[in-house]
DNA sequence: TCTGTTATCCCCACTTTAGGGGATTGTTTG
DNA sequence: CAAACAATCCCCTAAAGTGGGGATAACAGA
């Protein structure tokens, strides 16, 4: 059984030589080839890849959107992103949007097919120069450098869903509905939550509750 | 002009084939190869190297420490963490104490010399499934400290300096209090980030601003 | 068994917000 | 200059949230 793979590009030539690359491994098949992203649910239903090589600046939807989209309805496809450019907050977000991996397109034809095997295998191949950038972001998040900090407010079960809802912007009767209990029973529970949180409004428990991180 | 290299491993086989492998280089120099990292602040200043190849359990000081420790006392020294654990929390912890680099030994004697190469050029060699382990946490990051594409609502300043307070969990009256206007004033401000934010409630607005990073 | 916790529900009085209005004073800008 | 906008203030009604109180059932541990 080959391994199925998408090409989004909107340079053909780029596309064709990729095609042509991929095709000198037995084992690769390239089974769709798109200058763009704009009907990339449909086409990727069509053609079912298992990899997708996602050009990041491309016309219409960026190849960022398009990764969150892809991510979202097909969450098994692992996408990899390549572009010319080391554009440092477009790695972020391309990273951020559940990309797999991260490539120069100087690196494409020399090591491609070993980077998609690699995610294969379950890692995540990255130009070197990518992999710095991506170190070096983590090493300024200062609150991901402790991600155990998260105080203990000894909030049930329960409390705790209700306070998610609460996050989310729902009103007491929404929530009621959303956890199918009475508005009193959800009034109780925020109550709980206020004593809890040291706080006295709404507002204030959706902002310590994000800002701790308790959602 | 040669490239100093320093060992740090605890097991001294490892040292040894590493040191020989890097032999095969002519443009590699290994300046010093040690088994604890207990002295390593006064052997790194005397052999000087540019790049340190650190195993990350050791005894006595674990390689963790040992980078905080040389990264602090030597900025300039690429460190490229070693291990045979693909153990997440290390990862992380080796990533944010400054490490360069992260590579399994697995991959020691096939790659290693193109990964050194690569520190060279800026780079940050990383194995592919250390690689996947770090994008996934990236990932998991959350959106409040992610330098993400705020998208503008057109809140005016005073609108912002209204949102700021109300996150912050004060009431209509405090915030009035807070800027010196009239509580109707709030209001109105209010009502307008309400239509701009396209919410209904001040949860949401708490919410949506927090999550986006608008304050 | 008794005590504590969790989760559920109810009531009343009170405060705060929400959703409509409308109005005035400046300032910016086509 | 007129139009557009920002910032300020006001009113009214309805809806939602707050702060007390109390109650019941289930269940876990001392």
């Amino acid at each position: 059984m080959s391994l199925h793979i998408a090409i989004f590009d909107d340079n053909s030539n780029i596309r064709d030589s990729i095609s042509l690359l991929l095709k000198t491994e037995k084992d690769f098949e390239v089974v769709g080839s798109f200058a763009h992203v704009l009907d990339c649910v449909q086409e990727i239903k069509q053609c079912k890849p298992d990899v997708i090589l996602m050009d990041i600046e491309m016309p219409g939807m960026t190849g960022i959107e398009a990764v969150k989209t892809i991510r979202k309805e097909f969450p098994h496809i692992q996408v990899l992103m390549q572009t010319v450019f080391e554009d440092d907050d477009r790695v972020f977000e391309s990273i951020c949007s559940g990309a797999s991996g991260y490539i120069l397109k100087n690196s494409l034809n020399t090591r491609l097919i070993d980077f998609i095997k690699e995610l294969q295998f379950g890692g995540s191949p990255m130009s070197p120069s990518i992999a710095r950038k991506v170190l070096t972001k983590m090493q300024q998040i200062p609150e991901h450098v402790r991600p155990e900090a998260a105080p203990d407010y000894h909030l049930t079960p329960r409390e705790k869903e209700v306070l998610a809802c609460v996050v989310n912007g729902l009103s007491y009767k929404m929530v009621a509905d959303q956890l199918f209990i009475s508005y009193e029973t959800v009034r109780s529970h925020v109550k709980h939550i206020y004593e809890k949180l040291h706080v006295a409004s709404l507002t204030e428990v959706v902002s310590k509750a994000m800002k701790e991180r308790i959602v």
